[in-house]
DNA sequence: CGCAAAATTATTGAATTCAGAATTCAAAAC
DNA sequence: GTTTTGAATTCTGAATTCAATAATTTTGCG
């Protein structure tokens, strides 16, 4: 499709910092700080991302520097930038010079990825737990993980999928952050998208969301009582029968595409 | 330091395939043929990380796009995209407006990755075990490993550091393949370049090596055996006792350079 | 009509240009 | 002598231009 080659001017800078003059007085500050907007890199990384995590950007899509620069009206520079890293982070995969597309969504990667969820999720849980049993818990994280744990449950009836699955990611998060161990948190958010996608499937329709949200209880108590070797076991085992479920629907959802074809 | 700007005019596109006119005879071939080698981004990318790895970039050297595209002979374009890319994997840090720094490298980083290290490595041989033990490994991927074993041996009498480390990480490398769970190699791998230049330091000076490939004996051993629980805990401790040292050698300096200034 | 060759199109990677913003440096004012 | 101001410099992000080539379409011929 032949588009409008309308790409915008250049467009103001956005701001970076706001400027802080080291010998600043202590008055009273009369003035807001100024905006300071992401640059524009990370604001196409960041909605590719989440398209392709909920779904709005289906497995197969082919994707142009063309044609993401001009839906979000901006040049092919910073679009180029993102799908270079969303390559290497494997949610696209190369289709030759006919652009990117989106990586398929296979139940075997899912399997791969869920194993490595479940020993990092119960490394983090037993941290979270032994921090918490000593007393040493940031406050703010068990907050945290409270909050994260009451609002997944009080939406489990009927709420939609993309709320739940924020549920999730929200609550596993705030263990990992719980965990002290901050390099956890960010090799999972490096999978979050691929996990995302996969909830997408197994908690539509289905009525799953009861059962993981006792199972997130059930952690979440282990892990304020400090009791460590609970906490992993039961972190495991959530991620493992997640793995099944994940596993099923996507073996399912396959199958029944083939048998289209 | 003030560069002569003199990033070359446009150069001939990198030599993708060698053009080849249509009514080209099928006589001697006169030109040798270019190397089809991946695209700048990628060239750059693989040489900045591998500088970091190795040290060669120490840790809070700073980086301008105009200094490594000159230091590389490209313009700013590809070395942009490599910086990126580099920064969101946590090699380098942001340092304002006056460029990109190495990341330093912390003991309590270094430490909480070996945590990681710890976890996916006992999972990686447990994996390879089992494999191993119901004769469904792949005979290549045991080769690998056995070859990566002696290997290791072999260089251990005052080998210089950077072959060690090559080493280290060709062996961990191997039991990751041979898992069969190709997203333990790439979410370890995301995270190589770290552990390169702590080991880096451990190495150097102190005769650590023979302690470590004993280990990594025993380990490869129970994994060819396919005993799947002394593989994993073997692999745990082995990364538990590499944390260990790492620590200490990096608290070491650390103090050291505080003492200095 | 089917196939091979040639032309065309689509799309990328890289260089270059451009503009905004932070840092630095030096001069002026107090 | 110190602080403030303002200009020069540095450096980045983004847009635009350019060259190469893979993919597709068209054309010519048997």
């Amino acid at each position: 499709m032949s588009l409008s080659r309308t790409t915008g001017r250049h467009k103001t800078r956005r701001p970076k910092a706001p400027y802080k003059t080291p010998q600043e007085t202590s008055d009273a500050i009369v003035l807001d700080q100024l905006q300071t907007g992401p640059a524009l890199i990370d604001q196409v990384h960041d909605q590719l991302v989440s398209a392709i995590a909920t779904g709005r950007l289906e497995p197969g899509q082919r994707l142009t520097q063309e044609s993401v620069a001009s839906l979000l009206g901006v040049s092919r520079q910073p679009v180029s930038h993102a799908l270079q890293i969303l390559k290497r982070r494997g949610l696209l995969i190369e289709d030759g010079r006919r652009g990117l597309a989106v990586a398929p969504l296979e139940a075997s990667r899912i399997e791969a990825l869920y194993q490595i969820r479940a020993v990092l999720d119960g490394l983090a849980a037993r941290l979270a737990a032994e921090q918490s049993g000593r007393g040493e818990a940031d406050p703010g994280a068990r907050g945290a993980l409270a909050d994260a744990l009451e609002n997944g449950e009080a939406l489990i009836a009927g709420a939609d999928t993309a709320r739940l699955v924020d549920a999730d990611v929200a609550f596993h998060d705030a263990i990992h952050t719980l965990s002290g161990n901050p390099e956890i948190a960010r090799t999972v958010a490096e999978q979050w998208p691929q996990f995302m996608r996969s909830m997408g499937f197994v908690l539509t329709g289905t009525e799953r969301a009861p059962g993981i949200w006792q199972q997130h209880r059930a952690i979440a108590e282990a892990i304020l009582d400090g009791d460590g070797d609970t906490a992993e076991r039961l972190s495991r085992e959530h991620a493992e029968a997640a793995a099944r479920q994940a596993v099923d629907e996507l073996t399912r959802h396959q199958a029944a595409i083939e048998a289209e074809a």
